[in-house]
DNA sequence: GTCTATAGGTGATACCAGTCACACAGAAAA
DNA sequence: TTTTCTGTGTGACTGGTATCACCTATAGAC
């Protein structure tokens, strides 16, 4: 691997000679906007750490409705692909790429070796399964207590965090991300606006509320 | 520690070694049944592996609402207790004592001692965090997808599973967990017991349905 | 400038689920 | 037995959100 990613800036606090196996072992790939980079119940070979670029991770259901659930940033790593035992997946989680990204991918048997090795992998590992796992239960709160207005306000909240206060969405790609139609959101967004939290544009908005 | 519990034959696997020291520094603490184990925002300082009886798991609103999310057995650990770094705590999780339980407290410095040397706890510990992603993956689904008869027999099921065809709860215990209410939860059980899908009882019922 | 495709706005309606009110039933206490 | 308590059944109503129908606004292509 090159030097030409910061990795030691993105995935800080790892030992040096992790670090240097990272580079040595990993295998950069870049992948184009839009691509499906996990299916549902495909197993997984390899563990994807981001260097760049935003991956979306989303729930499908049969009928092919969505569900957001969260992104995954540079410095990340994706946990659904951290497989340690083989299990038939049945998770319906599907990941795609929001941007063009680059991500580190790390062949199943370092993922191993390293946890013997490499504390500071084992630490990285259990705090991405951690983390990953604090959203969902984020996202249960809202879903199971939150009304569709508190539950948009969260989500673009969250997108503010991420991508700044102009946030090119149309409606009815937010609907599909919280599984409500673009009808409700638009109301909702106008309501909003009227409110003084927001200013809509078409195919973007921008949040004023803090 | 006693030999009176079998963890081998709970947590199999696992290498002699761990077991030994399992048993060496492992506190066995009795709890007896309703007692809350986690309150929200509470700090951790020990993992918690449970040996007999079931906890429940369930977030809570600031309103006082509840949402079950799932029972924790004998054999499985509370990934919520295994804490590694240590971050200000807002999951709203809280663990319960459904039944009266027994568990076995590993002090955190043993927790993460074990991780240098024994790597079957490295991989017991992720096993623990996936399966518990994997059942909020699953609550998620549910709660996004799904209407409220569908829910109810799912979580039926699951209580099924755990605690075979006959069920001792009420009506509202029931709705306290999909945070729902009594009454609906009142029709949608006449309407199952029309479909010969269960028989009702006073504070219990028997499903009938595969 | 006009056309066309796509995004957004809005009323009408339907439906699920939550709430209120109250009746009833069975078990336990008196 | 009678009372009381707790759990269950059910009609009426309400509110949130999904759906349908159709309209308007804007950007980009022609």
């Amino acid at each position: 691997m090159q030097e030409q990613y910061p990795i030691r800036k993105l995935f800080p606090g790892l030992e040096e000679g992790l670090y240097e196996e990272m580079m040595k072992h990993g295998d950069i790939r870049e992948i184009p906007a839009g691509t499906v980079m996990l299916r549902k119940g495909q197993s997984i070979r390899s563990t994807m750490l981001i260097l760049q670029g935003i991956v979306k991770l989303y729930q499908e259901d049969e009928e092919g409705n969505e569900f957001f659930m969260y992104d995954i940033e540079p410095g990340e790593a994706c946990a659904v692909s951290m497989v340690c035992t083989y299990r038939q997946e049945n998770s319906q989680v599907v990941a795609k790429a929001l941007t063009d990204v680059t991500v580190l991918t790390i062949p199943l048997q370092y993922m191993d070796e390293w946890l013997g090795k490499y504390k500071s992998w084992h630490y990285f590992v259990i705090r991405t399964w951690r983390a990953r796992y604090e959203e969902l239960l984020n996202t249960i709160n809202e879903i199971a207590f939150k009304n569709m207005d508190e539950r948009l306000e969260f989500y673009i909240k969250g997108q503010v965090k991420k991508m700044g206060r102009q946030i090119k969405l149309t409606h009815q790609e937010i609907a599909t991300d919280l599984n409500s139609s673009r009808e409700v959101i638009s109301r909702l967004m106008k309501k909003m606006e009227k409110n003084g939290w927001v200013i809509i544009h078409r195919n973007s908005f921008e949040w004023i509320k803090p």
